[in-house]
DNA sequence: GCAAAAGTGTTAATCGTACACCCATGA
DNA sequence: TCATGGGTGTACGATTAACACTTTTGC
């Protein structure tokens, strides 16, 4: 579930898609220009995560790597330019290519930090479509935060938020008796906000 | 409660405590030695906070800050140098002084930062003198969640973690029933580590 | 009919919360 | 004696967790 670049130094290294800081950009703009070089889905969740702890050395100087991690939906998210799009991948975390280990860490840090946002933020919308199911919500929070729960109560509990807005449309061409369809409530979570809980 | 340096570049400019780096000193690697050089307290607990957004330029080039922030005991807190000894003072965090925004941002995020790991790690315990009471740890807790508890139920909660060890011991010199003292268990702690939530 | 997930209902156990109440100490 | 916090008990309501059951679809 992450999107790795081909890095330009190795032929077939794999590496977190990133660039140097332009001119007197400010390091979260710098972050947002990049994200924006590759998709042009604009709704991502974007976050700092941590600074690597070592220096990398080169001859012309000193280079340090500011990580940040982004929740993007993966239909929704379209490669912008063609220059990218031979060279962008998605992985299974699970199943990641050899990286760097200064990348390697990034990506532990950054889930890590994913996984402890995601009752304070509403992040696991901001990694569906605009329209999904309470199972579909259901699904991607189990593998975020590598839990079970069960499905009545977990449906009771998402709709008790207030913030699943039915779209009184269903599911098209599933084998089972198909589900309701529910948008994210934005407006309701405004006023939310700070008191905002979601605790699965 | 925040620890501030009189900083060298202005007279009665207060500033968050920093360095550079040395040599090729990692970042966790400088601000452990930063706080090493203030106090003897050993037994803090550090993390890494936040990248200041903006690069601050001169003349001879551009400086990053990274920021850290720690939770010592003040009792424990031993200014090692008297160097530092007459420019250091500890501030409340609503009556901070004057800062540059630079650094005013850097306590705020931190401060939010420690609220969210509060119920992750034993802050509490780190905050505290090696011996405590229950009550210190309930109006601890208060401070920085800004929260009031009953405080049967605080106990109940807390002796129910098994993490607080009795220590046979009570207060001296209170003009009340003296509390038993209690110390954090570290073995116990080590045990749950992953599942430690301090919910409260 | 079968499998799979949708959706509703129900219950017991657990937890949070709000108190009442007595205890021990210094002033 | 009073004020202050220490410490135990309890009772009610809310929340959680477990699971039984009916519904609707495709194959």
């Amino acid at each position: 579930m992450l999107l790795l670049d081909e890095s330009e130094l190795k032929k077939g290294q794999w590496a977190v898609p990133g660039d140097g800081l332009a001119g007197d950009e400010g390091f979260d703009d710098g972050a947002a220009r990049i994200l924006r070089a590759l998709s042009r889905d604009t709704t991502a969740y974007m976050e700092q995560s941590r600074v690597t702890n070592e220096l990398e050395h080169f001859n012309k100087g000193s280079l340090m790597t500011v990580g940040y991690f982004s929740t993007v939906s993966k239909k929704r998210f379209v490669i912008n330019s063609s220059l990218y799009r031979q060279r962008i991948l998605w992985w299974p975390l699970n199943q990641l290519p050899t990286l760097s280990l200064i990348h390697e860490r990034l990506i532990r840090r950054a889930f890590v930090q994913l996984q402890s946002q995601v009752s304070k933020q509403p992040l696991g919308f901001y990694l569906l479509d605009n329209q999904f199911t309470i199972f579909q919500l259901q699904k991607l929070l189990e593998r975020v935060l590598d839990k079970k729960y069960d499905r009545p109560n977990f449906r009771r509990k998402a709709l008790a938020t207030g913030l699943l807005e039915p779209l009184n449309v269903v599911e098209q061409d599933v084998s089972h008796r198909p589900a309701k369809l529910f948008r994210f409530n934005t407006e309701k979570y405004k006023l939310l906000e700070r008191n905002f809980k979601f605790s699965f």
